[in-house]
DNA sequence: CTAGGGATTGTCT
DNA sequence: GACAATCCCTAGG
């Protein structure tokens, strides 16, 4: 489905990480289908757009649907996107679909490729140098879903503040996430 | 200027 | 399940 960047420029964190889940994302032909993101939004505590815009967040005051991209514990890379209102989306896993091999080759032939911010970052060949960069221009191929899947949450990964906000995301009942979402309530 | 601590992962026990 | 790896932003003096 072609995109309607339009409709998904305007969204804010919250709203755009469940759009994202069961979207395609390629980075110079290599991903696939995401399946796990998480929403963090200015007026978030855990977001790092918290505190005001710094030379590391800059990224997140910029315009919308561009990468922010950070590093994590000083050696992995995360990929962010970009949403209205000084928001993010962090993109946590995706369902491996094409590329493979070069993701694998990336991963050291490791059996996880994509489960994790950190994997799926490196599977796909981020690094700082993409962050600020328009997901409209290459390497970045962002295809949309055909229609809305069934989608779980929980909270949110790996924070210190706002640990109750339940603004994590995944495709129900997808293997490919870095951890299972607990069963719907009852 | 210094100390503390991550939106994580891989390895070892 | 515990912990090291490793960079750099943030808070505080």
């Amino acid at each position: 489905m072609p995109l309607n960047l339009l409709e998904l420029k305007a969204l804010n964190a919250l709203e755009l990480a469940p759009r994202l889940i069961g979207m395609k994302l390629l980075v110079g032909g290599v991903g696939g289908s995401i399946v796990e993101t998480e929403a963090y939004l200015a007026e978030d505590p855990a977001s790092h757009s918290f505190r005001g815009p710094r030379p590391r967040n800059a990224a997140m005051f910029g315009p919308s649907w561009h990468a922010y991209v950070y590093r994590s514990y000083g050696l992995h890379w995360c990929l962010n996107i970009v949403a209205e209102g000084a928001g993010a989306v962090l993109l946590r896993a995706i369902e491996p679909t094409e590329g493979l091999a070069e993701m694998r080759a990336r991963r050291g032939s490791r059996v996880s490729l994509c489960n994790g911010p950190g994997r799926l970052a490196q599977a796909l060949g981020i690094t700082g140098a993409h962050n600020g960069l328009s997901l409209e221009c290459q390497p970045f191929s962002i295809v949309d879903r055909s229609h809305a899947p069934e989608i779980s949450s929980s909270t949110r990964i790996g924070i210190s503040k706002a640990t109750e906000q339940p603004w994590r995301f995944g495709f129900a009942g997808s293997r490919f996430v870095s951890r299972a979402f607990p069963k719907p309530g009852r």
